[in-house]
DNA sequence: AGCCAGTTGACAATCATTGTCATTATGGCG
DNA sequence: CGCCATAATGACAATGATTGTCAACTGGCT
């Protein structure tokens, strides 16, 4: 034992909540996401796909949003950062790149001597079809 | 009775949520302002410091923040838009102001058509002193 | 003073998420 | 090829913030 310390295993649940979330669009709740697998067949607990879902997010392979009313939503996202504009009514995601935020932001940082910098931003819209 | 459709009135339990709020800076969760009133012996009860909380942000004298782990934190703030800079250490705040992100975020939303938009934008650090 | 509607507060209910722990399955090794 | 240590699973309980309920209360007006 010297090289082994991951130790991360392929298993037949892990792979399910991946696939789906790869032909899926959009931010889904965990629990939106469990119901989906079931519906398909699936056997996967509750608990696994909120574990998977933060193995996921740790390894930034998916991102999360915060929803007022304590509640996260998940969706495989494209590499790189980005941000979302998202449609309150239907749900529809855009992403966004926004360079001139990132600068913005590490500007503003800096003028205040802050170090380690991260931010998180959502747009809120109404979409043209709703 | 002509104008008197909100019939908003002045309480003890009221003014003491506001008060406290005037004095302090930074954010605190909803029991954590709730466990300051009652250390300073005002009675006032849990679910009546929520209800205000929610008025006082619905009428835009208070800023509220959603932080992974679902809860919500809320901040007495200036008045006009703008957002926060914190350390994720010591939770000192800073607000900053952003036209330049403001016209940004419509010009985006404009592009894809999405109207009545709005945001959310935070930027975590750690600050100089910590 | 007395009335009415906004307000309060103790408690139960809700709901997403996390912890527990016995059982199962994975993958390397002998 | 079968075994074993260990990662992973899943049913269920527990947590913890927030919201709903509803009877009692009170501010402000007539």
């Amino acid at each position: 034992m010297n090289g082994g310390a991951t130790g991360v295993r392929n298993t037949r649940q892990r792979s399910a909540v991946s696939a789906l979330l790869a032909e899926l669009d959009g931010f889904h709740s965990a629990q939106d996401l469990h119901a989906m697998l079931r519906a398909r067949g699936e056997r996967v607990g509750l608990t696994t796909v909120y574990r998977t879902l933060q193995t996921l997010a740790d390894a930034s392979e998916i991102d999360v949003m915060q929803l007022p009313g304590a509640e996260q939503l998940y969706r495989r996202c494209s590499d790189g950062h980005h941000h979302h504009l998202v449609c309150r009514a239907c749900g529809r995601t855009v992403e966004v790149a926004g360079p001139a935020v990132e600068r913005w932001a590490e500007k503003i940082a800096a003028e205040h001597a802050f170090r380690d910098i991260s931010h998180t931003l959502e747009i809120f819209g109404t979409c043209p079809t709703c």
